[in-house]
DNA sequence: ATACATAATTGAAACGTTTCATATTTGGGA
DNA sequence: TCCCAAATATGAAACGTTTCAATTATGTAT
């Protein structure tokens, strides 16, 4: 178990009374004589002999190291997002190089050089500059839940218009007559953009007036939502809404907060259905802070790291769809749940 | 911005018409005739030229990087961990890769390995097994948040004592008479095991009868917290106790919801201080789950990194402790905050 | 103008792999 | 026993840096 002087290739060659080629074959998989295979096993063994990643980076110009490029993980969906994609590249024996860029596209920008400089493998971004510019065409790379002009670099996403479609219809099944739409966007366009255009659509299809707050994301949102709120109440008091999609779990919990210090009630009053599908505490077996759209973000993480592999050897599709689906989160009238608590059993992911 | 053919140093000194090693200065920053750095300058912009990290590493031996070793990064905790760690490293020009070895003793040996035969420069590793038996001595390394046998290894945490006995200390101040202790822990021991000292301590200190609920972690926690809740019930139907120091927020949140089912009404009749400091949604801007022992992450990662560094040239602390400090959640009788909710302002982090 | 100390530059060697053209071994058939 | 094709083994070269001993340029004092 010590590291003494770390040995190299010629030195199990040596010990094993092989040469150098007849090492590397064996350390490579490459089939050579069991005899010899046995010798070299063996040596390697006694040398507690490592492959040294540099010579080989250095040879095969390959590192098996992936770049994750989010804005950071404090944010539980993106701090779930980094866990899995470590989960999916650890199996295929690759590892995970963090960059977390705060949303800052000009750290976005120095973040991609490293990464290229690093001779990474290949990048999967959430960013909010269109990092495809400043990539050499070919580079592998993936973009996760963003959109650009760029066709070329393989997207991943949730399917953001189902989505908003769904959240509508959930509202419309719970007893809704006037769901609105609440959203504090990114100035960068991105595919979350089409959770606003399915809410849209349904509302068209089953005949209701389109009704939302829909600015650039700030620190008034509190402000802003007070207003609308505001705009909405009838000389009596009364909500002219009954539902609310938000365009985040996060923008659905601040507006649940500011209806309740209202006075109104959730469910009964107002019902809320976010996205994103954000536990409380990280912890899957915990309660959703709203009823949400829940993106299938291990599937995703999944998918981005079998599209970026993917891409050394095909072509791959430019746009990867998944689907969502609601789950229930204690802010709508579900039939049978009358505003009771989700789940009792109490599993932990390890915890601090 | 092609990255056509890579060019090297070689080249830019054909380029640049010096010699290898002169160039090797200029990329270096070792002194040389402004006269020929201009030249190298020029020559390395026209080539687009960038080092070779494998090359260099494999002169070298170092990388600039960094292996973090945690459980995951769904549990917000790590999660803010990863981020700040991310962000000390980044500072100083080195990279992160990310460990999650899911709290599985294999795993993280496993992982450790990886990480170095990957030539990492140094491991943070906040593990549940003893990593420090598995590492050679002198190898770079800082262990946050646990305790082992080893003293060998620096490692660095909360002044978890301190922050048992200030939590017994804020429900006094806020009035309570009977602080419990509830925990769920890790088989592993650890740095928090220090929170049960401190509450012990302060009990003893003032007068208090130590009541705690402390068991090995499990799915069962809600029955063993009811079972507990019944047992300290008067015939009336009253609590015998009126305040909780729950081990971290996430107990005290569970052990919240189940006092709120049982018909209690929080703070009032029962406040709650957790530990850790979890705010919702990782935003740090949004309240905590509940009053907590807040641990100083930010700084403590900033110490992580900083004792990382500084082995390799000087001795350093064996143990590091930083400061606790108590923060309003919600879930306590704070003079001037009848249960009344904090900031109004609502900043977000990058979100989705 | 010369000598000498100092500063700057040079380029070969080395880091530990992988690769591949060449050399050696193997064993089956005559 | 001998030959030959097929299988296996060999080790030099190359990957792109850093380092360092040797060389050359520079500037100062005489």
């Amino acid at each position: 178990m010590t590291f003494q002087k770390a040995s190299t290739m010629k030195d199990v060659a040596k010990e094993a009374g092989v040469a150098l080629g007849t090492v590397s074959k064996v350390i490579n998989g490459i089939p050579v004589s069991e005899k010899n295979k046995i010798k070299v096993e063996n040596a390697i063994a006694a040398l507690h002999y490592e492959v040294n990643t540099y010579a080989r980076g250095l040879k095969t110009q390959k590192s098996n190291l992936v770049a994750l490029l989010i804005p950071n993980t404090h944010n539980p969906f993106f701090a779930s997002f980094a866990d899995y994609i470590e989960g999916a590249l650890y199996k295929r024996g690759m590892k995970l190089l963090l960059c977390c860029a705060d949303g800052i596209p000009q750290k976005e920008i120095d973040y991609l050089n490293m990464a290229i400089n690093n001779k990474v493998d290949g990048i999967i971004a959430l960013t909010y500059s269109d990092v495809g510019k400043y990539i050499a065409p070919g580079f592998p790379i993936v973009v996760f839940d963003r959109f650009f002009e760029n066709q070329v670099i393989p997207r991943v996403a949730s399917d953001n218009f189902a989505g908003g479609c769904l959240a509508v219809e959930k509202l419309l099944e719970f007893g809704c007559k006037h769901p609105v739409y609440i959203r504090f966007h990114s100035v960068f366009p991105g595919e979350s953009d089409k959770r606003r255009d399915g809410y849209l659509y349904a509302c068209n299809k089953y005949g209701l007036e389109p009704d939302f707050l829909d600015v650039v994301d700030c620190d008034e949102k509190l402000t802003l939502m007070k207003e609308f709120l505001d705009r909405h109440k009838n000389p009596d008091g009364s909500l002219r809404f009954d539902g609310v999609f938000a365009h985040t779990d996060y923008h659905g919990y601040l507006f649940l907060r500011l209806l309740q210090q209202e006075g109104f009630r959730i469910p009964q009053d107002v019902q809320i259905i976010g996205f994103d599908g954000i536990y409380k505490f990280g912890n899957e077996n915990e309660e959703l802070f709203v009823s949400s759209i829940c993106q299938p973000l291990e599937q995703l993480s999944e998918k981005c790291v079998e599209i970026l592999i993917a891409q050394n050897t095909q072509t791959v599709p430019s746009l990867t769809l998944l689907p969502v689906e609601y789950r229930y989160g204690g802010t709508t009238k579900e039939s049978g749940r009358p505003g009771s608590g989700p789940s009792q059993g109490v599993k932990t992911r390890s915890s601090s």
